[in-house]
DNA sequence: CAGAGCAGCTAAACCGGTTTATTGAACAAG
DNA sequence: CTTGTTCAATAAACCGGTTTAGCTGCTCTG
């Protein structure tokens, strides 16, 4: 009577068959009459039955999860929308699938050992990889676990897992040309902590566009994707010999803090100093001055990443698979820069392109072609 | 070789016994001698054996793991610094116990759905309730699923499930008896979406606390927890008839948004308004300026739910846990009202507790006696 | 010194599915 | 009227643990 409590026995016995047969008209296989399916089908839906994904798991040696390992300190973890958004995206693609999302949250130190927990309980059948580094020690531990996986962004060329990717430098490009269109000239960046993938593309994207530009290096600061991060490095910009009219940051939240580090200097954006994000918050519109950023579909990678692990796990191949670039949004934190400090930029006030106000329909910048 | 090849049989092979005896050394139940037991278990080291979880989840009728449903639109998910820091302390319980954290994001018409599919298919033992309503749906299904299940706040007086809370009240009230020892009088309230109880707490704690002062019924406006949401109830504020001196918001994403919306209107923080936000977000110490706000602590939170859910799913009783209360952090976004709106507050200079820069260390103001 | 009691261990059933080997019936061909 | 195929369905083995019932040999008791 109990909702755990029938089994495939009692289908069967309702059905006047035996459990083989009931597991094969589930499971869509060949060896039962299409009449005998449908009572079969017909019967367990009355007695509400459904299998016990246990006991699955156990005959089919499947473990019928993914699994997510997420090796952030807690407080930066808290800061980032990156996560709730590509969760969310996971569990978009696992609703209606048989598959479940373990979820583990470890110290960085202990990351390998939540993988091979994972794999030594036989918990989930492949793994995401977020966060990625350019020489990645997960690589070859989940290759030696023999654990399938995919990779958000592409590890290292000879990576054997699928990689699906976000491309970030068109919109760090766009960023840049924008300024430098705007008459920027001393543009610095903000960057994330080394190692990581997207914090390399993002500071290289940065720094390639200022040379293909003809202009010098600008001045680079290594920040943490903290807030208190964030506004630490603003400072020290700031407070340096050489003042930038800009700053590009590696995340939202840094450059929130960067706007308000900024305006304790008394510095104004845009006025003073131009201010570009990295991953549109919800929060970047709704700052002063809203924030330009660059906006990716998270929740659409997380979908793609999922589908591809479960196209893997089963047994077919994967390729790489290119999510959409990161786009620019333009709102009100670029302007052009001070005229004392430098030559009125050209004003091309008609090329500018529009701005949107706090309104949510941003106007996107497609990426450079 | 491989990893999950060796199984109990062969750990019962090598060391000359019986399955049973592998599983009655590992399990710690009486019935082996000290030194067969210690033979196993070196045995098990040895071959690095760990038993299989799908096995023992289909044996044992558990299923090894706990779950969290969560039912938030994926904007609100990704704004909010609550479910990461609760994950991390779910989490950091887990570490070290047999059980793992089953994660489903489900949009909010489909979660019962959610907690219905995880019974069905018997993913897990008990689960975490979050998001808790005054009158809420999920309790009368997870009774009738017969699955344990922690809540987070107490739903009815009448639940049938151990509660472990945060009391949020002692921050609110000592957020609005601060802003009306400033001199405030008009003090506003942005509140979350109703039902839910941690958002008629907030509410209640700020209406009673002018009620107790004597003050008249400050300005009430719903939000949704949404950066979009805190700005249009801001704006809505400063445009009426009657403008707050203070607005207390029931969240700091809602109170960031506010302090860009007043900004936008020419209305200065702390000069003209005064706002308090909640959660203390790690953003909230760097925004202009600082982010006066109430702080708790969630990840202890996570960790405290868990282990009653531990002790719940492990057939022990487990009382209601009451977890240290959220505190007031003062920044430097309140100040007295201004003057040409109201009497000069009675300056206490002496009596006003220093404040904090934008320093990480600030300062703490105990709940009310 | 037989029989009770018990510690220490094993064999086998069991959890609830999936999968393989096998049987039975229907039907076509020889 | 056999014999050979094919399709439908079943019985039983299996996944890898846990758990129960039962067996052995030893000690203790009367």
């Amino acid at each position: 009577m109990r909702s755990g409590r029938i089994t495939i026995a009692d289908v069967a016995r309702a059905a006047g068959v035996s459990k083989g047969a009931v597991s094969f008209a589930l499971n869509e296989r060949p060896g039962v009459a299409v009449d005998t399916r449908k009572r079969i089908l017909q019967t367990a839906a009355d007695l509400g039955w459904a299998p016990n994904q246990r006991a699955r798991a156990l005959s089919t040696s499947r473990a019928l999860a993914f699994g997510l390992v997420v090796a952030r300190p807690p407080e930066i973890l808290a800061e980032d929308a990156f996560f709730p958004a590509f969760i969310a995206g996971i569990e978009a693609e696992l609703v209606g699938s048989e598959y479940a999302l373990v979820l583990q949250v470890v110290t960085p130190d202990q990351e390998h050992n939540g993988y091979r927990r994972l794999v030594r309980d036989g918990r989930v059948d492949g793994v995401l990889l977020t966060d990625v580094r350019t020489d990645d020690s997960r690589i070859p531990l989940l290759q030696s676990l023999s654990l399938p996986a995919v990779t958000l962004n592409r590890a290292q060329p000879t990576s054997p897992f699928p990689a699906v990717s976000i491309d970030d430098k068109p919109a760090v490009i766009a960023a840049v040309r924008h300024l430098i269109d705007l008459g920027h000239r001393d543009i610095a960046h903000v960057a994330g902590p080394s190692g990581y993938v997207h914090v390399v593309a993002r500071r290289t994207a940065w720094a390639e566009t200022l040379a293909a530009a003809g202009l010098p290096p600008g001045s680079l600061v290594q920040g943490d994707f903290s807030a208190r991060g964030g506004a630490s490095a603003t400072r020290w910009l700031l407070d340096g010999p050489h003042r930038p009219t800009a700053i590009v940051y590696a995340s939202d939240i840094m450059a929130i803090a960067g706007l308000a580090a900024a305006r304790e200097r008394g510095v104004d954006v845009p006025r003073d100093l131009s201010v570009v994000g990295f991953d549109d918050t919800p929060l970047a519109a709704h700052v002063h001055p809203a924030l330009t950023t660059a906006r990716a579909d998270v929740v659409g990678w997380g979908r793609a990443a999922t589908r591809a692990l479960a196209r893997l796990a089963s047994g077919r191949a994967q390729p790489d698979v290119d999510c959409p670039p990161a786009e620019l949004i333009l709102r009100h934190s670029t302007g052009p820069p001070p005229r004392r400090r430098r030559a009125a930029a050209k004003r091309t006030a008609a090329e500018r392109p529009t701005r949107t106000g706090l309104s949510d329909r941003p106007q996107k910048q497609g990426s450079p072609a």
